[in-house]
DNA sequence: GCTAGCACTCGGTAACCTTGAGTGCCAGAG
DNA sequence: CTCTGGCACTCAAGGTTACCGAGTGCTAGC
């Protein structure tokens, strides 16, 4: 479709403008000297590149900026991610050995790190359902005469937590059967498959169990809610010139629901990268999206990604988000947190 | 110090450029007919005014503008918060009663309510030590050969959760005796005033139990860190126009240290109010923080405040602080969540 | 002590010009 | 047929000038 010239040409156009934020001339391209042609030659191609879709002039005495297609081109054709620098391995590594259990702020503060890898603001999605992880111990905890909290500990180390609310008040001693008896039904079990419940007899404690056993099962959030964490935002208003553009940037990233529609959006339509209007968010048509998905026990539970200008570092970003889903999903599987990051790094040379 | 016309003068000065952003001209102070004189009276108060540090000339041919002293002597003659129109009564009463428990989540999204509700950005300060709430249930869980968890919950339906790493290898059985121990010295006493560990004869039971009691003793967060969380800075950045300014405010807003630090500040000197550079954070100098803090159980905890453009409205922002302050407070406490925010409404009905 | 009047200041805007980067195209060379 | 040097053309950016008008400070008079 392009021949390797013009793919050369569009690839510079491409890097040069990621680099300098500039519209790149003719003359600047020649003069990289990968092509050995004159200025006028590269002029010519461009002119197809432009015809083609790929190039934009932002007026008539200016160079050239790449579209919307041209970096889609441009990022088809990466070879890979860029692999990590030396010191942004180790502070991979670092976080994740240092970061333990606790899912909320762990995924809080792998947005931080995300966003210190790449500069750019950092997204990081909580796993949809309640991690179905085989649940460890199980209690019951009454707060006051009609408030009981339900607290299970999963085998990964997560807390579940949920507050029931009774019509009737309970003794003590019924509270304490009830967890007996809840305990017995989910401790081994995962949580989306309990075992039966076995009746106590007493009515007001095999109410309490299956209520307790029930709210477990219910996922905490409104569907399709997810929690999301936002890092960075700083980062990625030193990216953009415009103060409307930081405005409405910054305003997106705060509409948790928006965001959590992206970044899934994008994953499902089987994208890594999504590059300015490809997302369909139009006040977002300047952005660009790089996600990866991140498993809990082999399935896919929750999202990170990286948001950042059009013109933003594919490679890097690419590399930064795979490592970083690749290493969170290894914290939160049951196996705890492997520390090897070696294979990634060697997987990865190709950039 | 500043006889009645000319403090009218100033008030008038201020509310004006808070609403506009524009410096006040004399005339227009005149046509407001609060005092019934004429524009060239006026500007010679407003030179007086300016000698004496009130007010501020960007250049020759504009209108004034307030110092900072200005905007202090506004501050320190407001009759009191404005009330909350009933419309965010509503928003803050609905709120309170919906989000129940789980401190971090009422944290983090009760910064989300304040900015709503002042339309800045709003910083909520994790109370500083876990709070010394009654410990309602305490529990240890095997997670491995070498980690163990400690899970309690407090009287306020709190959670807070340790991870221990083991160096020699317990088994289920000692695990559950040191959990006994341990709940009985720790169950029903308060965090700061442990009860007397039993010895139960087994070592390794005894140091677990002992360690288990010592980690909840100490204090999650690294000291002075304190867990923070910031809403609506996308509201702040459209409180200003510079671009520089927005960055370097959204910069200042992800340094979880320096906000903590901040507010701490200007709480420790007194303070609800700090304009411009009286906080001492040089970048800044063209902000305005309204603070208050929020008890638990009777005792100072935490933080909660609103950072604006020093030309903020001061006014709502202070009832905003107060109401939500408060709120947070009886939310927070033993009792939970008394729904009379009718007091509050009453005693503000002074702006 | 207040006010009307007036001269003065100075930021903002528009009109205009110049500059130079970069293009498109054409004619000629390889 | 492809590439290149040359040249005319375009147009954003920056600088200059002039003008306008909002707003002040000052002074003289009520």
């Amino acid at each position: 479709m392009l021949d390797e010239r013009k793919a050369a040409i569009l690839r510079a156009v491409v890097e040069s403008h990621i680099r300098t934020a500039q519209p790149v001339s003719s003359s600047f391209v020649a003069q990289l000297g990968d092509l050995g042609v004159s200025p006028a030659t590269v002029r010519n191609e461009m002119a197809v590149l432009e015809q083609d879709g790929y190039l934009f002039q932002p007026h008539a005495s200016a160079g050239r900026v790449p579209t919307d297609k041209g970096y889609r081109f441009f990022v088809d054709s990466l070879s890979g991610p860029a692999p990590l620098a030396a010191a942004q391995s180790e502070l991979v590594r670092l976080f994740f050995a240092r970061t333990h259990g606790e899912l909320e702020r762990m995924l809080a503060e792998t947005s931080g790190l995300l966003s210190r890898l790449t500069d750019y603001a950092a997204v990081v999605v909580a796993p949809s359902a309640p991690e179905p992880g085989r649940v460890r111990s199980l209690q019951l905890v009454k707060l006051s005469t009609h408030l009981v909290l339900v607290v299970a500990v999963l085998a990964n180390g997560a807390l579940e937590r949920r507050p029931l609310e009774l019509s009737a008040e309970v003794s003590d001693a019924q509270v304490g059967r009830a967890a007996v008896s809840a305990a017995m039904s989910l401790v081994g079990a995962t949580l989306d498959k309990p075992g039966a419940l076995t009746l106590s007899g007493d009515l007001a404690v095999d109410a309490l169990a299956g209520a307790a056993v029930q709210a477990l099962l219910t996922p905490e959030q409104a569907p399709g809610a997810g929690q999301v964490w936002v890092g960075g935002a700083a980062r990625m208003a030193a990216a953009f010139e415009a103060v409307g553009t930081i405005r409405t940037v910054l305003g997106i990233l705060e509409e948790q629901y928006v965001l959590v529609t992206l970044l899934k959006d994008v994953l499902d339509r089987g994208l890594t990268v999504a590059i300015g209007a490809e997302h369909g968010i139009l006040p977002l048509a300047d952005c660009s999206v790089v996600v990866a998905p991140y498993e809990v026990d082999g399935e896919r539970a929750g999202t990170v990604g990286v948001l950042g200008p059009t013109r933003m570092h594919y490679d890097q970003a690419l590399a930064a988000v795979a490592v970083v889903s690749k290493k969170l999903s290894r914290a939160l599987s049951e196996g705890g947190d492997g520390d090897d990051l070696g294979d990634l790094e060697k997987s990865s040379t190709g950039g």
